[in-house]
DNA sequence: CGCCAGGGACAAC
DNA sequence: GTTGTCCATGGC
């Protein structure tokens, strides 16, 4: 089906910010996108205009969720004024299309426990190899194969070199535990969507290999949150280059997740010795 | 080769 | 509370 989406939403910027690893580019501004036991592929037309490769109830009742397509970005936008902060103006003008995706939270889970210390080429390959070791094998729209995120309790089961099988390093042991957690109810990740930011940020690290930048990365993009600001090392320079002052957090609640998706995008895209 | 990547656990101050 | 070290792997 066809649908205009009368505002922010840029496929190109949203693969590429970084919260989502499964956004696979199959032609020019179309993606197939895989997100938990579902795949998608979706095109930018001109106009504001989008294929989606689906009937209009599953674009209702799964993918307009998904794209957070009810929230108004440029409305977020227009809290930002050009000359008190000409430096997030630039940024959220640079990076508007960027919209917060509502990811599984599990999923997010996993996928920001493997991304730590690592770059996004190797996340996704990890995620990936972990999706066919233990993920559903299903047939998409076009008759091509993928695989479903696993679940928790396919990846508890996994073995410690089936899991490394993945590249996951050390981190195999946060994963495997991670997953026997949630599939106890330890941690009941559904129960956390409706919880406060501190009570979700608690329970979160509470798992092993779950600090406050992870924490705060599940809670954004797989609990939409939308005032968590995830603190890694591009945001730590922006902080420090461009508010060396103090980030004024308390101006942009509760949409600071959403901002800090801007500048990390901005800053990460440009050459850092223009800075 | 060395350095860094959407960090965190753990020990030592 | 803050700081240093180590962790496994790939890209460059």
């Amino acid at each position: 089906m066809i649908a205009k989406i009368d505002d922010d939403f840029d496929l190109e910027k949203i693969a590429k910010s970084g919260q989502c690893f499964r956004w696979h580019p199959v032609a020019d501004r179309s993606f197939r996108i895989i997100h938990g036991a579902r795949c998608v592929y979706v095109e930018q037309l001109d106009s504001g205009c989008f294929r989606f490769e689906c009937d209009e109830e599953t674009f209702n009742e799964v993918w307009q969720g998904y794209f957070d397509l009810d929230e108004n970005y440029s409305a977020i936008r227009a809290r930002v004024d050009a000359e008190s902060d000409p430096f997030l103006w630039r940024a959220s003008e640079n990076e508007k299309g960027i919209r917060i995706l509502c990811q599984d939270p599990w999923e997010t889970l996993i996928s920001f426990i493997i991304s730590q210390n690592r770059n996004i080429p190797a996340i996704c390959r990890s995620i990936e190899m972990l999706a066919e070791i233990a993920g559903e094998k299903v047939e998409d729209r076009r008759g091509r194969m993928y695989y479903c995120f696993p679940s928790a309790e396919a990846v508890a089961s996994l073995s410690q070199d089936e899991l490394l099988q993945c590249k996951l390093g050390y981190r195999w042991k946060y994963v495997k535990a991670a997953a026997e957690a949630v599939l106890k109810g330890l941690v009941d990740l559904e129960v956390l969507k409706s919880a406060d930011s501190e009570e979700a940020i608690a329970a979160l690290t509470q798992l092993s290999g779950v600090g406050p930048k992870v924490a705060s990365c599940v809670a954004l993009f797989g609990l939409h949150q939308l005032d968590m600001f995830p603190v890694d090392t591009w945001i730590r320079k922006v902080l420090s280059n461009e508010y060396p002052h103090g980030y004024p957090f308390e101006k942009y609640s509760p949409y600071n997740g959403v901002f800090q998706q801007y500048m990390f995008a901005y800053y990460r895209n440009r050459l850092p010795e223009s800075m």
